[in-house]
DNA sequence: GTCTATATCCCGATAGAC
DNA sequence: GTCTATCGGGATATAGAC
């Protein structure tokens, strides 16, 4: 086998890789926009400019696709998470991962999954690196809601398993775009106004 | 026009008017349910035991049903908000109306409506009725958040949109679901819970 | 207004040539 | 693997008899 074989092949894989990539953003992206249901794989190979034969010799179903471009930002969460420092408090390093998530859905790439939909949830638990990645995403933060629970930074009083939940309904808060559409703040202060909301509540202190 | 004709003609109207409550009715369960997209009109006419083509007499499109059933529960929450005792702190009316609309949710009777669908956008503006209880509900949030926060009771530096839109957001808040799955919690404990998070925050006091 | 039956369209998925 | 063209099913909406 002569080198410029290898070399050919290799560059081959390297664009399909890059095509694929773009599938899933492009699904991504209209997965954030209009959710699963109201988006069409027509529009997914169209805007990704491939035929729509083309992208089902990538992926075997709509539910698929779904669950490749949730386990890219389950990925992206994790890298985010892995790379915080390990001996920041605890709860700065919760309020690190919220203010991402908030970021992520304000720049429309935050995946927005129907909870009902018992096809895709199929998929998404099918789905190896999904599944992965949220597992090391949920025992990551599980572990630091418990560190600072006992640390007096969180409450106590809250199950850690709840607080978990709470984090994970703020990436799909309508609140966001409300406060997008009233127009009378920016990106920044409405990340702020949703994390202050989240860990400080509604009441005075 | 003698008595017993007024008598049927009423009798029939209010047959009419029934039947379009029992429409509206699954409707709003099957949004609460599986929301707009999912949701189909024969399963709706078919829960209903009317014929598909009967519904659309009385309603015009998928849209206008979702109007329907959306100005149903918006109707329902302005009937609770006024029935709160007009002397009760502000807070307090705001907390009883948080834990109604978790109820509602976890009754499986508040109707999931995406924000993006934008033909359905148009009809839930058009809805007169949807407009109307939408336009009194916020009027009467508003006013209770601001004089909770000038009695230092809700944090005075949180806009009274913001909060507004909290509370919304709330109404479609999959945290409740997701400890419902959990199965250790029940429902009592979650409307408690979410309450907490909500007002309280995730902090430590 | 209610029904049965149907029109019409759209979408997910596939066939088959290249 | 990519394309064009198409299938098959299911959804919204309507026709027309009663």
């Amino acid at each position: 086998m002569n080198p410029d074989n290898a070399v050919r092949t290799s560059f081959k894989q390297q664009m399909l890789q890059a095509r694929e990539e773009a599938i899933i953003q492009t699904a991504n992206r209209l997965l954030a926009e209009k959710g699963f249901e109201a988006m069409t794989v027509d529009e997914v190979a169209l805007q990704a400019g491939i035929a729509k034969a083309s992208l089902y010799k990538h992926f075997a179903s709509k539910e698929e696709l779904a669950a490749a471009a949730t386990a890219r930002v389950m990925r992206r969460a994790r890298d985010f998470i892995r790379a915080l420092p390990e001996q920041a408090p605890p709860l700065d390093k919760l309020r690190a991962v919220l203010r991402w998530t908030l970021e992520v859905k304000l720049a429309g790439d935050m995946p927005s999954l129907p909870s009902r939909n018992s096809t895709l949830r199929t998929a998404l638990i099918g789905n190896q690196d999904c599944m992965e990645g949220w597992m090391e995403v949920s025992d990551r933060l599980r572990a630091w809601i418990e560190a600072a629970q006992a640390a007096g930074a969180l409450n106590p009083a809250l199950p850690a398993v709840a607080v978990l939940y709470t984090f994970f309904a703020r990436a799909c808060d309508p609140a966001l775009e409300f406060l997008r559409i009233g127009g009378r703040y920016q990106d920044e202060q409405i990340v702020t106004l949703v994390l202050s909301t989240c860990f400080e509540g509604l009441n005075a202190r």
